[in-house]
DNA sequence: AATAAATCGGGTTAAAACACCGTTTTTTTA
DNA sequence: TAAAAAAACGGTGTTTTAACCCGATTTATT
Protein backbone atom coordinates (compact mmCIF):
# COMPACT_ATOMS: atom_id res chain seq x y z
CA UNK A 1 0.00 0.00 0.00
CA UNK A 2 1.25 3.58 -0.93
CA UNK A 3 0.89 6.10 1.03
CA UNK A 4 0.44 10.03 -0.12
CA UNK A 5 -0.06 12.98 1.80
CA UNK A 6 -1.95 16.02 0.17
CA UNK A 7 -0.49 19.47 0.64
CA UNK A 8 -3.28 21.94 -0.33
CA UNK A 9 -4.87 24.85 1.15
CA UNK A 10 -7.95 23.88 -1.33
CA UNK A 11 -9.76 22.17 1.14
CA UNK A 12 -12.67 21.58 -1.39
CA UNK A 13 -10.21 20.32 -3.78
CA UNK A 14 -8.58 18.15 -1.35
CA UNK A 15 -11.42 16.64 0.04
CA UNK A 16 -12.40 15.27 -3.38
CA UNK A 17 -8.98 14.28 -3.93
CA UNK A 18 -8.87 12.26 -0.88
CA UNK A 19 -11.90 10.29 -2.15
CA UNK A 20 -10.36 9.51 -5.88
CA UNK A 21 -7.32 8.96 -4.31
CA UNK A 22 -8.51 6.00 -1.53
CA UNK A 23 -10.74 4.32 -4.71
CA UNK A 24 -7.43 3.68 -6.61
CA UNK A 25 -6.04 0.33 -5.50
CA UNK A 26 -3.17 0.36 -3.48
CA UNK A 27 -2.93 3.96 -2.39
CA UNK A 28 -4.27 5.38 1.00
CA UNK A 29 -4.10 9.33 2.01
CA UNK A 30 -2.46 9.31 5.30
CA UNK A 31 -2.28 12.83 5.93
CA UNK A 32 -3.39 16.36 4.56
CA UNK A 33 -1.90 19.53 5.21
CA UNK A 34 -2.91 23.27 4.47
CA UNK A 35 0.39 24.44 3.60
CA UNK A 36 3.71 23.60 3.79
CA UNK A 37 4.42 24.47 7.36
CA UNK A 38 1.58 22.55 8.41
CA UNK A 39 2.73 19.37 6.96
CA UNK A 40 6.35 19.80 8.33
CA UNK A 41 4.84 20.01 11.91
CA UNK A 42 2.70 17.15 11.39
CA UNK A 43 5.09 14.75 9.73
CA UNK A 44 7.42 14.86 12.48
CA UNK A 45 5.45 12.45 14.39
CA UNK A 46 4.27 9.94 12.07
CA UNK A 47 5.90 7.95 9.56
CA UNK A 48 7.14 9.91 6.75
CA UNK A 49 4.24 9.22 3.08
CA UNK A 50 5.36 7.35 0.47
CA UNK A 51 4.04 10.32 -2.34
CA UNK A 52 3.48 14.31 -1.44
CA UNK A 53 1.12 15.84 -3.33
CA UNK A 54 2.08 19.39 -3.54
CA UNK A 55 0.32 22.79 -4.64
CA UNK A 56 2.69 25.43 -5.40
CA UNK A 57 0.15 28.23 -4.29
CA UNK A 58 0.01 27.88 -0.65
CA UNK A 59 -0.26 31.12 2.58
CA UNK A 60 2.65 30.38 5.02
CA UNK A 61 4.82 28.21 3.42
CA UNK A 62 4.43 27.81 -0.40
CA UNK A 63 5.54 24.84 -2.25
CA UNK A 64 8.97 26.07 -3.99
CA UNK A 65 10.07 25.82 0.07
CA UNK A 66 8.13 22.71 0.68
CA UNK A 67 9.81 20.62 -1.99
CA UNK A 68 12.86 22.09 -1.19
CA UNK A 69 12.54 20.71 2.69
CA UNK A 70 11.30 17.45 1.25
CA UNK A 71 14.05 16.91 -0.36
CA UNK A 72 16.43 17.82 2.55
CA UNK A 73 14.33 16.27 5.00
CA UNK A 74 12.32 13.10 3.82
CA UNK A 75 14.95 12.12 0.68
CA UNK A 76 12.74 8.86 0.67
CA UNK A 77 9.63 10.51 -0.13
CA UNK A 78 8.31 11.49 -3.69
CA UNK A 79 6.46 14.76 -5.20
CA UNK A 80 4.07 15.27 -7.43
CA UNK A 81 3.35 18.94 -7.99
CA UNK A 82 -0.43 19.27 -8.83
CA UNK A 83 -0.64 23.00 -9.66
CA UNK A 84 -2.67 25.62 -11.70
CA UNK A 85 0.36 26.68 -12.72
CA UNK A 86 1.38 26.12 -16.54
CA UNK A 87 4.47 28.49 -17.14
CA UNK A 88 7.67 27.06 -17.90
CA UNK A 89 9.29 29.15 -14.56
CA UNK A 90 7.04 26.88 -12.15
CA UNK A 91 7.49 23.86 -13.72
CA UNK A 92 11.27 24.05 -13.73
CA UNK A 93 11.83 25.02 -10.23
CA UNK A 94 9.55 22.33 -9.53
CA UNK A 95 11.59 19.53 -11.20
CA UNK A 96 14.98 21.23 -9.94
CA UNK A 97 14.01 21.11 -6.31
CA UNK A 98 13.66 17.31 -7.18
CA UNK A 99 9.63 16.90 -8.04
CA UNK A 100 9.31 13.98 -10.18
CA UNK A 101 6.40 14.75 -11.85
CA UNK A 102 4.11 17.46 -12.59
CA UNK A 103 0.48 17.36 -13.48
CA UNK A 104 -2.26 20.69 -13.59
CA UNK A 105 -5.32 20.94 -11.34
CA UNK A 106 -7.70 20.34 -14.48
CA UNK A 107 -6.08 17.01 -15.79
CA UNK A 108 -8.35 14.31 -16.07
CA UNK A 109 -8.67 11.94 -13.23
CA UNK A 110 -7.17 9.26 -15.46
CA UNK A 111 -4.22 11.47 -15.48
CA UNK A 112 -3.83 11.61 -12.12
CA UNK A 113 -4.11 8.38 -11.85
CA UNK A 114 -1.74 7.42 -14.51
CA UNK A 115 0.84 9.99 -12.62
CA UNK A 116 0.42 7.83 -9.43
CA UNK A 117 1.07 4.68 -10.63
CA UNK A 118 3.81 5.93 -12.75
CA UNK A 119 5.53 7.61 -9.72
CA UNK A 120 5.21 4.14 -7.07
CA UNK A 121 6.07 2.33 -10.07
CA UNK A 122 9.22 4.04 -11.77
CA UNK A 123 9.83 7.25 -9.29
CA UNK A 124 8.93 9.24 -12.31
CA UNK A 125 6.18 10.75 -14.10
CA UNK A 126 7.09 12.28 -17.30
CA UNK A 127 3.96 13.58 -19.02
CA UNK A 128 4.24 15.95 -21.98
CA UNK A 129 4.42 18.95 -19.84
CA UNK A 130 7.39 17.91 -18.28
CA UNK A 131 9.31 16.04 -21.33
CA UNK A 132 9.12 19.43 -23.03
CA UNK A 133 10.86 21.33 -20.38
CA UNK A 134 13.54 18.71 -20.09
CA UNK A 135 14.23 18.50 -23.64
CA UNK A 136 14.13 22.18 -23.88
CA UNK A 137 16.86 21.63 -20.97
CA UNK A 138 18.88 19.30 -22.87
CA UNK A 139 18.85 21.47 -25.71
CA UNK A 140 19.08 25.15 -24.51
CA UNK A 141 20.83 24.69 -20.88
CA UNK A 142 22.70 28.27 -21.63
CA UNK A 143 19.67 30.32 -22.48
CA UNK A 144 16.74 28.22 -20.95
CA UNK A 145 14.97 28.84 -17.95
CA UNK A 146 15.60 32.43 -18.12
CA UNK A 147 12.65 33.43 -15.17
CA UNK A 148 13.71 31.07 -12.41
CA UNK A 149 17.34 30.86 -13.24
CA UNK A 150 17.16 35.63 -12.90
CA UNK A 151 14.22 34.75 -9.99
CA UNK A 152 16.77 32.78 -7.88
CA UNK A 153 19.79 35.67 -8.32
CA UNK A 154 17.75 38.13 -7.41
CA UNK A 155 18.72 39.78 -4.08
CA UNK A 156 16.31 40.60 -0.97
CA UNK A 157 16.70 44.30 -2.03
CA UNK A 158 15.87 43.79 -5.82
CA UNK A 159 12.87 41.77 -4.87
CA UNK A 160 11.91 44.66 -2.52
CA UNK A 161 12.42 47.35 -5.42
CA UNK A 162 10.29 44.81 -8.03
CA UNK A 163 7.21 45.07 -5.62
CA UNK A 164 7.75 48.76 -5.55
CA UNK A 165 7.88 48.91 -9.20
CA UNK A 166 4.45 47.66 -9.41
CA UNK A 167 2.88 50.86 -7.58
CA UNK A 168 2.25 54.42 -9.24
CA UNK A 169 5.38 55.41 -7.32
CA UNK A 170 8.06 57.18 -8.71
CA UNK A 171 11.60 55.82 -8.32
CA UNK A 172 12.80 59.21 -6.11
CA UNK A 173 9.93 58.08 -3.90
CA UNK A 174 10.65 54.25 -4.02
CA UNK A 175 14.18 55.47 -3.03
CA UNK A 176 12.34 57.02 -0.13
CA UNK A 177 10.81 54.13 0.60
CA UNK A 178 13.35 51.74 0.97
CA UNK A 179 15.92 54.67 2.76
CA UNK A 180 18.54 54.67 -0.38
CA UNK A 181 19.49 56.92 -2.37
CA UNK A 182 17.22 57.96 -5.70
CA UNK A 183 20.71 56.84 -7.70
CA UNK A 184 20.90 52.96 -6.19
CA UNK A 185 17.53 52.73 -7.29
CA UNK A 186 18.54 53.72 -10.84
CA UNK A 187 21.19 51.10 -10.60
CA UNK A 188 18.62 48.31 -9.42
CA UNK A 189 16.95 49.27 -12.46
CA UNK A 190 19.69 49.10 -14.70
CA UNK A 191 21.03 45.86 -13.52
CA UNK A 192 17.12 44.08 -13.73
CA UNK A 193 16.68 45.31 -16.90
CA UNK A 194 19.96 43.45 -17.74
CA UNK A 195 19.20 40.21 -15.79
CA UNK A 196 15.41 39.92 -16.24
CA UNK A 197 16.05 40.75 -19.88
CA UNK A 198 13.76 44.05 -19.97
CA UNK A 199 13.68 47.11 -21.41
CA UNK A 200 11.16 49.18 -19.28
CA UNK A 201 9.33 49.88 -16.12
CA UNK A 202 6.47 48.26 -17.18
CA UNK A 203 8.52 45.41 -17.91
CA UNK A 204 9.91 44.72 -14.95
CA UNK A 205 6.12 45.33 -13.10
CA UNK A 206 5.13 42.26 -15.69
CA UNK A 207 7.77 40.21 -14.41
CA UNK A 208 7.39 40.23 -11.02
CA UNK A 209 3.46 39.48 -11.24
CA UNK A 210 4.37 36.52 -13.34
CA UNK A 211 6.32 35.18 -10.96
CA UNK A 212 4.25 35.95 -7.98
CA UNK A 213 6.53 38.62 -6.13
CA UNK A 214 3.82 40.51 -5.98
CA UNK A 215 0.09 39.30 -5.60
CA UNK A 216 -2.55 41.57 -7.45
CA UNK B 1 -34.56 16.43 -4.49
CA UNK B 2 -32.26 19.02 -5.88
CA UNK B 3 -31.01 18.92 -8.49
CA UNK B 4 -27.35 20.24 -9.62
CA UNK B 5 -25.37 21.19 -12.31
CA UNK B 6 -21.42 21.18 -12.28
CA UNK B 7 -19.88 24.10 -14.70
CA UNK B 8 -16.39 23.89 -14.53
CA UNK B 9 -12.88 23.23 -16.84
CA UNK B 10 -11.40 21.63 -14.07
CA UNK B 11 -12.18 18.19 -14.09
CA UNK B 12 -10.23 16.97 -10.58
CA UNK B 13 -12.73 18.89 -8.65
CA UNK B 14 -15.67 18.44 -10.71
CA UNK B 15 -15.35 14.78 -9.62
CA UNK B 16 -14.65 15.33 -6.18
CA UNK B 17 -17.79 17.83 -5.99
CA UNK B 18 -19.66 15.08 -7.70
CA UNK B 19 -18.86 12.67 -4.58
CA UNK B 20 -19.45 15.60 -1.98
CA UNK B 21 -22.93 16.43 -3.18
CA UNK B 22 -23.95 13.27 -4.03
CA UNK B 23 -23.32 12.90 -0.71
CA UNK B 24 -25.65 15.47 1.10
CA UNK B 25 -29.03 14.85 1.79
CA UNK B 26 -31.34 15.95 -1.16
CA UNK B 27 -28.80 16.89 -3.63
CA UNK B 28 -28.25 14.90 -7.03
CA UNK B 29 -25.59 15.99 -9.75
CA UNK B 30 -27.53 15.70 -12.89
CA UNK B 31 -25.38 17.32 -15.21
CA UNK B 32 -21.72 18.59 -16.09
CA UNK B 33 -19.86 21.02 -18.43
CA UNK B 34 -16.39 22.14 -19.32
CA UNK B 35 -17.31 25.32 -19.74
CA UNK B 36 -20.58 27.93 -20.40
CA UNK B 37 -20.97 26.83 -24.29
CA UNK B 38 -21.04 22.91 -23.36
CA UNK B 39 -23.72 23.49 -20.26
CA UNK B 40 -26.15 25.55 -22.75
CA UNK B 41 -26.13 22.88 -25.25
CA UNK B 42 -26.32 20.04 -22.49
CA UNK B 43 -29.23 21.46 -20.64
CA UNK B 44 -31.49 21.91 -24.03
CA UNK B 45 -31.97 18.59 -24.07
CA UNK B 46 -32.86 17.91 -20.75
CA UNK B 47 -34.77 19.81 -17.47
CA UNK B 48 -33.29 22.81 -16.18
CA UNK B 49 -31.07 21.93 -13.27
CA UNK B 50 -32.25 23.87 -9.93
CA UNK B 51 -29.28 24.92 -9.17
CA UNK B 52 -26.03 25.34 -11.26
CA UNK B 53 -22.51 25.36 -9.71
CA UNK B 54 -20.51 28.03 -11.73
CA UNK B 55 -17.17 28.74 -12.21
CA UNK B 56 -15.77 31.79 -13.72
CA UNK B 57 -12.95 31.22 -15.68
CA UNK B 58 -12.77 29.06 -18.12
CA UNK B 59 -12.24 28.70 -22.19
CA UNK B 60 -14.74 29.11 -24.62
CA UNK B 61 -17.72 30.80 -22.45
CA UNK B 62 -16.94 32.15 -19.14
CA UNK B 63 -19.07 32.13 -15.93
CA UNK B 64 -19.96 36.19 -16.75
CA UNK B 65 -21.40 34.81 -20.01
CA UNK B 66 -22.53 32.00 -18.57
CA UNK B 67 -24.72 33.87 -15.96
CA UNK B 68 -25.94 36.24 -17.92
CA UNK B 69 -27.39 33.16 -20.37
CA UNK B 70 -29.28 31.41 -17.36
CA UNK B 71 -30.48 34.57 -15.90
CA UNK B 72 -31.90 34.75 -19.94
CA UNK B 73 -32.78 31.44 -20.48
CA UNK B 74 -33.64 29.05 -17.27
CA UNK B 75 -34.63 32.14 -15.07
CA UNK B 76 -35.95 28.90 -12.91
CA UNK B 77 -32.63 28.02 -12.59
CA UNK B 78 -30.04 29.45 -9.44
CA UNK B 79 -26.52 30.18 -9.63
CA UNK B 80 -24.04 29.27 -7.39
CA UNK B 81 -20.81 30.36 -8.19
CA UNK B 82 -17.77 28.79 -7.11
CA UNK B 83 -14.40 30.54 -7.70
CA UNK B 84 -10.52 31.30 -6.90
CA UNK B 85 -11.54 35.17 -7.49
CA UNK B 86 -12.00 37.41 -4.45
CA UNK B 87 -11.80 40.43 -6.16
CA UNK B 88 -14.64 43.24 -5.70
CA UNK B 89 -14.91 43.10 -9.47
CA UNK B 90 -15.47 39.56 -9.74
CA UNK B 91 -18.33 39.42 -6.83
CA UNK B 92 -19.76 41.91 -7.73
CA UNK B 93 -20.34 41.35 -11.45
CA UNK B 94 -21.69 37.78 -10.59
CA UNK B 95 -24.10 39.37 -8.46
CA UNK B 96 -25.58 41.41 -11.02
CA UNK B 97 -25.93 39.18 -13.52
CA UNK B 98 -28.14 36.89 -10.93
CA UNK B 99 -25.84 35.04 -8.46
CA UNK B 100 -27.63 33.97 -5.81
CA UNK B 101 -24.48 33.06 -3.94
CA UNK B 102 -20.57 33.16 -4.13
CA UNK B 103 -18.19 30.94 -2.28
CA UNK B 104 -14.40 30.10 -2.98
CA UNK B 105 -13.06 27.10 -4.12
CA UNK B 106 -11.02 26.92 -0.79
CA UNK B 107 -13.62 27.23 1.17
CA UNK B 108 -14.37 24.06 3.80
CA UNK B 109 -16.76 21.49 3.00
CA UNK B 110 -19.16 22.87 5.52
CA UNK B 111 -19.73 26.09 3.83
CA UNK B 112 -20.21 24.53 0.69
CA UNK B 113 -23.22 22.50 2.40
CA UNK B 114 -24.54 25.24 4.31
CA UNK B 115 -24.41 27.85 0.86
CA UNK B 116 -26.50 24.75 -1.55
CA UNK B 117 -29.11 24.45 1.69
CA UNK B 118 -29.29 28.03 1.92
CA UNK B 119 -29.81 28.17 -1.58
CA UNK B 120 -32.60 25.75 -1.91
CA UNK B 121 -34.43 26.95 1.32
CA UNK B 122 -34.19 30.53 0.97
CA UNK B 123 -32.84 31.51 -2.47
CA UNK B 124 -30.25 32.99 -1.29
CA UNK B 125 -26.36 32.57 0.38
CA UNK B 126 -25.38 35.60 1.52
CA UNK B 127 -21.97 35.03 3.23
CA UNK B 128 -19.59 37.55 4.74
CA UNK B 129 -18.48 37.57 1.23
CA UNK B 130 -20.83 38.66 -0.13
CA UNK B 131 -22.60 40.62 2.65
CA UNK B 132 -19.66 42.97 2.32
CA UNK B 133 -19.77 44.01 -1.19
CA UNK B 134 -23.45 44.74 -0.87
CA UNK B 135 -23.37 46.64 1.97
CA UNK B 136 -20.78 48.66 0.20
CA UNK B 137 -23.17 48.52 -2.41
CA UNK B 138 -25.54 50.26 -0.74
CA UNK B 139 -23.19 52.94 1.19
CA UNK B 140 -21.37 54.20 -1.61
CA UNK B 141 -23.09 52.83 -4.93
CA UNK B 142 -21.83 56.17 -6.21
CA UNK B 143 -17.86 55.37 -6.30
CA UNK B 144 -18.37 51.79 -5.36
CA UNK B 145 -17.35 48.81 -7.85
CA UNK B 146 -15.06 50.88 -9.78
CA UNK B 147 -12.94 48.52 -11.55
CA UNK B 148 -16.18 46.35 -12.47
CA UNK B 149 -18.13 49.28 -13.81
CA UNK B 150 -14.95 51.19 -15.40
CA UNK B 151 -14.79 47.58 -17.34
CA UNK B 152 -17.87 48.03 -18.95
CA UNK B 153 -17.22 51.39 -19.83
CA UNK B 154 -13.92 50.24 -22.22
CA UNK B 155 -14.40 50.87 -25.85
CA UNK B 156 -12.53 48.24 -28.32
CA UNK B 157 -9.70 50.42 -28.46
CA UNK B 158 -9.42 51.09 -25.27
CA UNK B 159 -9.07 47.10 -24.64
CA UNK B 160 -6.80 46.99 -27.36
CA UNK B 161 -4.64 49.92 -25.98
CA UNK B 162 -4.61 48.23 -22.79
CA UNK B 163 -3.16 45.32 -24.07
CA UNK B 164 -0.54 47.57 -25.54
CA UNK B 165 0.02 48.90 -22.17
CA UNK B 166 1.15 45.52 -20.98
CA UNK B 167 4.08 45.46 -23.38
CA UNK B 168 7.48 47.05 -23.48
CA UNK B 169 6.85 49.51 -26.50
CA UNK B 170 6.49 53.27 -26.65
CA UNK B 171 3.19 54.70 -27.16
CA UNK B 172 4.38 55.89 -30.43
CA UNK B 173 4.64 52.24 -31.00
CA UNK B 174 2.01 51.15 -29.77
CA UNK B 175 0.32 54.36 -32.36
CA UNK B 176 1.98 53.08 -34.76
CA UNK B 177 1.03 49.37 -34.20
CA UNK B 178 -3.14 50.37 -33.54
CA UNK B 179 -2.74 52.54 -36.86
CA UNK B 180 -3.88 55.93 -34.84
CA UNK B 181 -2.12 59.60 -34.35
CA UNK B 182 0.46 60.00 -31.23
CA UNK B 183 -2.22 62.45 -29.61
CA UNK B 184 -4.78 59.52 -30.10
CA UNK B 185 -3.18 57.41 -27.71
CA UNK B 186 -2.47 60.26 -25.59
CA UNK B 187 -5.88 60.56 -25.14
CA UNK B 188 -6.56 57.35 -24.73
CA UNK B 189 -4.04 56.99 -22.02
CA UNK B 190 -5.36 59.89 -20.24
CA UNK B 191 -9.13 59.05 -20.51
CA UNK B 192 -7.94 55.44 -19.05
CA UNK B 193 -6.24 57.68 -16.13
CA UNK B 194 -9.24 59.38 -15.57
CA UNK B 195 -11.79 56.09 -15.79
CA UNK B 196 -9.33 53.82 -14.43
CA UNK B 197 -8.26 56.39 -11.32
CA UNK B 198 -4.95 55.55 -12.02
CA UNK B 199 -1.62 58.04 -12.66
CA UNK B 200 1.05 56.35 -14.45
CA UNK B 201 1.22 53.07 -17.84
CA UNK B 202 1.79 50.45 -14.59
CA UNK B 203 -1.05 51.70 -12.97
CA UNK B 204 -2.83 50.88 -16.21
CA UNK B 205 -0.96 48.35 -16.74
CA UNK B 206 -2.01 46.54 -13.11
CA UNK B 207 -5.52 46.79 -14.10
CA UNK B 208 -5.65 45.29 -17.24
CA UNK B 209 -3.83 42.11 -15.67
CA UNK B 210 -5.54 42.05 -12.50
CA UNK B 211 -9.02 42.12 -15.13
CA UNK B 212 -7.94 39.37 -16.98
CA UNK B 213 -7.96 41.79 -19.97
CA UNK B 214 -4.40 40.59 -20.93
CA UNK B 215 -3.13 36.99 -19.68
CA UNK B 216 0.06 36.76 -18.52
C1' DA C 1 -29.32 71.34 -35.49
C1' DA C 2 -27.47 70.12 -31.28
C1' DT C 3 -24.75 66.95 -28.64
C1' DA C 4 -21.68 63.66 -27.74
C1' DA C 5 -17.87 60.89 -29.00
C1' DA C 6 -13.71 59.97 -31.39
C1' DT C 7 -9.64 61.65 -33.58
C1' DC C 8 -5.74 64.73 -34.09
C1' DG C 9 -2.11 69.04 -33.25
C1' DG C 10 1.45 71.75 -30.75
C1' DG C 11 3.51 72.69 -26.96
C1' DT C 12 5.68 72.21 -21.55
C1' DT C 13 7.43 69.78 -17.60
C1' DA C 14 8.51 65.75 -14.98
C1' DA C 15 10.04 61.24 -15.05
C1' DA C 16 12.28 57.39 -17.06
C1' DA C 17 16.06 55.47 -19.38
C1' DC C 18 20.80 55.47 -20.38
C1' DA C 19 25.69 56.80 -20.31
C1' DC C 20 30.27 56.92 -18.00
C1' DC C 21 32.51 56.90 -13.72
C1' DG C 22 34.37 55.93 -8.78
C1' DT C 23 34.21 53.77 -3.84
C1' DT C 24 33.42 50.26 -0.54
C1' DT C 25 32.31 45.70 0.85
C1' DT C 26 31.82 40.87 0.12
C1' DT C 27 32.97 36.67 -2.16
C1' DT C 28 35.87 33.77 -4.87
C1' DT C 29 39.90 31.61 -5.91
C1' DA C 30 44.70 31.14 -7.02
C1' DT D 1 46.25 34.63 2.92
C1' DA D 2 46.61 37.95 -0.49
C1' DA D 3 44.97 39.06 -5.02
C1' DA D 4 41.21 39.10 -8.07
C1' DA D 5 36.48 39.20 -9.04
C1' DA D 6 31.88 40.23 -8.06
C1' DA D 7 28.39 42.71 -5.83
C1' DA D 8 26.52 46.78 -3.59
C1' DC D 9 26.30 51.64 -3.41
C1' DG D 10 26.73 56.38 -4.91
C1' DG D 11 27.64 60.81 -8.26
C1' DT D 12 27.00 63.87 -12.70
C1' DG D 13 24.95 64.55 -16.80
C1' DT D 14 22.22 63.62 -21.42
C1' DT D 15 18.59 61.75 -24.18
C1' DT D 16 14.24 59.79 -24.58
C1' DT D 17 9.71 58.92 -22.99
C1' DA D 18 5.74 59.80 -20.15
C1' DA D 19 2.49 62.86 -18.45
C1' DC D 20 -0.06 66.94 -18.83
C1' DC D 21 -1.73 71.43 -20.71
C1' DC D 22 -3.92 74.42 -24.19
C1' DG D 23 -6.79 73.46 -28.03
C1' DA D 24 -9.29 71.88 -33.04
C1' DT D 25 -11.66 68.89 -36.43
C1' DT D 26 -14.24 65.09 -37.84
C1' DT D 27 -17.69 61.51 -37.11
C1' DA D 28 -21.69 59.50 -35.05
C1' DT D 29 -25.98 60.03 -32.29
C1' DT D 30 -30.15 61.96 -30.92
Amino acid sequence: MTSVALVDDHELLRTGLVAIINSFEGFKVVMEANNGKQFTEKVKSKTAPDIVLLDITMPVMDGYETSIWIKNNLPQTKVLVLSMLENDTAIIRMLKNGARGYILKDSKPKVFKDALDSIRDSGYFINELVSNKLMHYINHEDVFDSDAFALNSLSENETTFLKWICTEKTYKEIADEMCLSPRTIDTYRDNLFKKLDVKTRVGLAIFAIKNSIVNI
